[in-house]
DNA sequence: TGACGCATGTAATCCGTTACATGATTAT
DNA sequence: ATAATCATGTAACGGATTACATGCGTCA
């Protein structure tokens, strides 16, 4: 039964493209994954050992340091694919920067104005970084395609930032104190 | 000292523009706040009678069926505003929609296609949602903001998960099993 | 009178983050 | 030498989801 655990099955989906460490997947996840999903190193270890007593991978070659190399097995492979085809998708996206947004009533037009200027300036430089990532070599043979949303998710959204920008610096009044 | 607790802070902002019950706020998060947070019930009751305790809400109004209407104290609207201010907030948006897709050249192409095309009219559907909500009262008076980007956001998704869905057919060769 | 929506909660579990803890190898 | 990077983990905690549990009010 999938429950969640999309962790698990990005290590699995990562592992299928090619063998790594448990340093090297999260480097993966920090620079090509952080659009879509994002994972420490402390959460990544502990589940390829779990991963590793369930069969799905293997330890495919040992290193300098105590390195690791792991590979998927043709369980592990299943797996990814079960969880590739299990029905709907979350698609919710929490985003605490968004979230602010709608309470910048709050503030002083001013600050708000600032707030969302300092946002679409690090969406910006995302999307720099992102084209980066997309002129090189893709992590999965696949990974071109979320790679293209996220250079056109930051650009649209450091205009949204921008055109917000604007709004709030003519729109809102200085804010009521309830009370 | 904030450390997330982005359910708590927004919480108190919907509070802070028009008091309401816990059902009432469910329902704002599941209407007008699901693109940027959601919430379950079972989350908010608690969370509400922590804020009812630590003095960031009182209790305003009591109705039928043992309903209570909260509204915020001034110590809350304090606290929301700290809360907006203290320094970057979290960006990551987790989106495990997109991160499957990463993994989609596991699947044969006319899957991935499926999948893709699924996805499309998921998002173009929530525009027209979006847009409706943007034509309505907003919630707080800065609402409008981040539903403004909602529906650009789910128009360009889905317009990308289109133009995905081509590639997804013409590029995405069968997949080799390992092993 | 029965279904639906309003209304509130608890318990168990799961997933993710932060802090802690350690040590080897490589480049400067 | 020493700093940066590679490399692996554990423990405590916090936040979110799912399942469970209950009951009133209103409308057809």
């Amino acid at each position: 039964m999938i429950r969640r655990m999309s962790l698990r099955y990005g290590l699995l989906g990562l592992l299928a493209a090619k063998p790594a460490t448990g340093y090297d997947l999260a480097k993966l996840y920090d620079e090509s994954l952080a659009i879509v999903w994002k994972a420490q190193l402390s959460q990544i270890y502990p589940e390829l050992n779990r991963l590793l007593e369930g069969g799905s991978i293997r330890v495919a070659d040992t290193g300098a340091r105590g390195s690791k190399t792991y590979e998927i097995t043709p369980q592990g492979l299943d797996e990814v694919r079960a969880w590739l085809r299990s029905g709907e998708p979350e698609r919710a996206s929490r985003n605490e920067a968004l979230l602010r947004t709608v309470f910048l009533w709050l503030l002083e037009p001013a600050e708000a104005e600032a707030y969302l200027r300092g946002e679409a300036a690090f969406h910006r430089a995302n999307a720099e970084r992102y084209e980066v990532l997309l002129a090189g070599e893709p992590i999965t043979p696949s990974a071109h395609l979320p790679l293209a949303w996220a250079v056109r998710y930051s650009r649209e959204l450091a205009t949204w930032c921008d055109w917000a920008a604007d709004r709030a610096a003519e729109e809102l009044g200085t804010p009521p104190a309830p009370r």
